[in-house]
DNA sequence: TTGAAAGCGCTAACAC
DNA sequence: GTGTTAGCGCTTTCAA
C-alpha cells in the first residue's frame, strides 16, 4: 500500500509521468479528459507524493523550523499553537526544536534544521547576545523571522509585541484607578522584553509620581523573583506593583498574601503576557495580553513574502499592539469586587473581557 | 556557502563521491589517510549532508511526527519538551502538529506527516473512538506509539502513566491523614485517563468509607467543571475531594475559597498530573506527578526498537508508576501549616535583606 | 580499499 | 497537450 509512485499512476492512467506530475501539481494546462483519468488512477491507487523526492528536485521541502528556548515557558505553548496552525494553513510543516535556554544547543539545532533543508526558520532566540552569530549565519541562508525576543539590531526580520505600549496601558490604568506610588518589579539584562518594559516604565511612571521611575527592583522573569522582589520594595509602601511579566506578578501576589497585605485593597498588582495562570490565580492578575494569533499570523505572512520573493526589501521589525486585561488584582480601591472572589468577574475559560472595571 | 555537496568534497579531497560517502556515514572501512583527507575537506568546505537526498535514497528521513490534541493543555508542554530532547538525542527531528482537539484535523495531519516520509509517529489521540481509524491506518505504515491516552485496544504500542496506581497513592495518603468522607470529581467519557482514574477511585475508595465509591461527580477536565462540581458534592459534606486532574482541583479550590471553606482545614483537595499551576496556586495542590521524562524516554526507546527491527514482537502497553507530591491542599488537619501560607513556610512580615527602595 | 554507475521519485526543460 | 529525458545529492551494488 505504501510506495505508490508517479510511475504507477502513469501506467494505470495510460500516460507519461510528466503528465501525471502536471495534473497533480497543476503546473501546466492538461487535457480535461487526461486529467480526469489521472486523478482517478491516483485516487484509486491512493497515491501520495513523496516529499523527499520533491524536496530534492525542487530544493523546497515545504518545511519551516521553529527553534525556541523553552516550550515550558508558559507563554510559548499558545504561540506555538498559533504558529503551527498558521503555517499548516499554508501547507507547510513545522520542525520543532527546544534548545533548553542553551545558545550552543540552539546553534546546533539551527544547523541541523538547515541541513534538513527547511525553507525558512522561526527563531525565538535564547540569548540576546550569544544567539546572534548562529541566527545571523542562518539568516544568510534562508528567510528567518525572529519572534518575541530580539538578538541585536540588523540581524533578521522580527515580530513582537509592542512592549512600550503595553506598559503604557498598565500605567494609564493605574493612574485612572487612583494609584500613584507605583513601583516596578522587572528583569535585568539586555533581552528586549526586559529592557523595553523597563524603559517604558522609566519613561511613563513619572507622570504618576516624580519618584516612581526610581522605584525599580530588577531580577529575572520568575515566580521566585516576584516573591523576593516584594520584600525589596515593600518598605517604600507602594500602592501598585507593575510587574514585567505574569510570573513575577504571581510570585508577588503569593508573598503579599503571606504578609497579609490586601490586594487590590492596599496594593494593586499587574503582570504582562496573559499566560493561563494569570486568569486562574486568586485574585486574577490584571495583565497585558499579547496578540498571540496576530503575532503568529504576521510572522507566517512575512515568511511567506520572503519565500515567494515578493518581498526582498530591507529588514522589517513589526510590533503589534497588546490589550489590557483587567482582573481583580487591580480593581479600584474600595470597589465592590471582593478580595475573596477569585475569577468570577472573568468569563469562564480565563479569557476575560478587557472592559475596565469601574 | 550553501550547497556544498559530496561531489565538492570528493573533488577537493581527490577521491570519489562513493568514498566520501563511506567516510562520512561510516558505512565501510576506508583507508586511514584517505579518511583524514576527506574529513579535512568536508570541514574546510563546511559540508552538511542533504537530508532530502538521503531520505530519497535511503527511504528514511530521520524524522518523527508528533501529533497532539492541544499544545496549550498545560500538561503537554513538559511532555513535548522531553520527547523532543529524547528524539533529538538519537539524531531524529520532530515534526509537530497540533490538531486542536479535532479528530478530522488529526487524520489529515497524520496523512500529511506520512507523505512527508516520517519514519515513525508519536500520537496523543484527540478522541478515544474517533481517532481510531486514522491511527490504525498510520500504524500499519510506520511504527507508531500512542502516548498519554489510548484509542481502543490493539491499535498500537502505547506508553502512559499508571492511572490506577496514581489514584491509589492519593487514597492512601488521604487515609493516612485521617480523611474518610472522600469524594471524586472526575471526567465522563471513555478517554483512558478519565475512565481509569474513575475506576481506580471506585475500586479503592471503599476502603476509606463504604459510601465513598458512590460519591462521584463527572464532568470534564476543566477548571470550570471543578468550580461547578463543588456545588454538586458539597451538600454531602466531604472531608476530601479527589480530582481527576489538576485543572479540576484548581477550579474546586477557587469555589471553596468563594464559599469560605478552609482548605485543607475543612476539606482536602488533590489533583493529578502536576502541571506547573499546581505548585503555584494557593494553597499548593497535592497531586500525582506523571514521570514525564521517563514516559518520553520509554516512547523514544520503543520507537527506536521498532525502527531498527530489533523488536517485531506483539504490541506493547507500557505503564509507568507516578509519584505523589504532597502540598498544602491536603496537609494533615490541624497541622501547623497555615491556610494562608502558599508555598513557603511563612516568614515574619517584611523581613528583607535588601535595602529599602524609595 | 576504491571507483563507476545505477537509481530513489519527482519536476522542468525541451521536443514534438 | 503530451512524451522524453536529464538530473537534484546521496547510498549502494558491482567491479577492479
Amino acid at each position: 500500500m505504501a510506495d505508490v509512485t508517479l510511475r504507477d499512476v502513469a501506467r494505470v492512467s495510460g500516460c507519461s509521468v510528466a503528465t501525471v506530475s502536471r495534473v497533480l501539481s497543476g503546473t501546466r494546462a492538461v487535457g480535461a479528459e487526461t486529467a480526469r483519468r489521472v486523478r482517478e488512477a491516483a485516487d484509486a491507487l491512493g497515491y501520495r507524493p513523496n516529499h523527499a523526492a520533491r524536496a530534492l528536485r525542487g530544493r523546497r521541502t515545504g518545511t519551516v523550523g521553529l527553534v525556541l528556548p523553552q516550550i515550558t515557558n508558559p507563554f510559548y505553548p499558545a504561540l506555538v499553537r498559533e504558529l503551527t496552525h498558521a503555517l499548516h494553513a499554508e501547507g507547510r510543516a513545522v520542525l520543532l526544536a527546544d534548545c533548553d535556554d542553551d545558545p550552543a544547543a540552539e546553534a546546533e539545532y539551527v544547523a541541523d534544521l538547515l541541513s534538513r533543508q527547511v525553507d525558512a526558520l522561526l527563531v525565538i532566540p535564547a540569548d540576546e547576545d550569544r544567539s546572534r552569530d548562529a541566527v545571523a549565519a542562518a539568516a544568510a541562508r534562508v528567510p528567518l523571522v525572529l519572534m518575541d525576543r530580539g538578538c541585536g539590531p540588523g540581524v533578521a526580520d522580527s515580530v513582537a509585541v509592542d512592549n512600550t505600549a503595553g506598559v503604557a496601558l498598565v500605567l494609564d490604568h493605574l493612574a485612572a484607578t487612583g494609584r500613584r506610588r507605583v513601583c516596578f518589579l522587572g528583569a535585568a539584562g539586555t533581552a528586549s522584553a526586559a529592557a523595553e518594559r523597563r524603559a517604558a516604565y522609566a519613561a511613563g511612571a513619572g507622570a504618576l509620581d516624580p519618584g516612581a521611575p526610581e522605584r525599580v527592583a530588577l531580577g529575572d522573569f520568575s515566580v521566585e523573583w516576584g516573591r523576593a522582589a516584594v520584600d525589596e520594595v515593600w518598605p517604600a509602601r507602594p500602592d501598585a506593583l507593575v510587574c514585567a511579566n505574569d510570573l513575577i506578578a504571581i510570585g508577588a501576589l503569593q508573598r503579599l498574601q503571606q504578609l497579609g497585605v490586601a490586594v487590590p485593597g492596599e496594593v494593586a498588582v499587574t503582570g504582562f503576557d496573559d499566560i493561563p495562570m494569570a486568569a486562574l490565580s486568586a485574585p486574577g492578575v490584571t495583565t497585558v495580553r499579547q496578540p498571540v494569533a496576530e503575532l503568529a499570523a504576521e510572522a507566517a505572512r512575512l515568511l511567506g513574502l520572503r519565500l515567494s520573493g515578493e518581498d526582498t526589501g530591507p529588514q522589517r521589525s513589526v510590533r503589534l499592539a497588546p490589550d489590557l486585561v483587567v482582573r481583580e488584582s487591580s480593581a479600584r480601591t474600595g470597589a465592590r469586587v471582593a478580595i475573596l472572589a477569585p475569577s468570577l468577574v472573568a468569563v469562564p475559560g480565563g479569557r476575560s473581557e478587557s472592559a475596565p472595571v469601574t
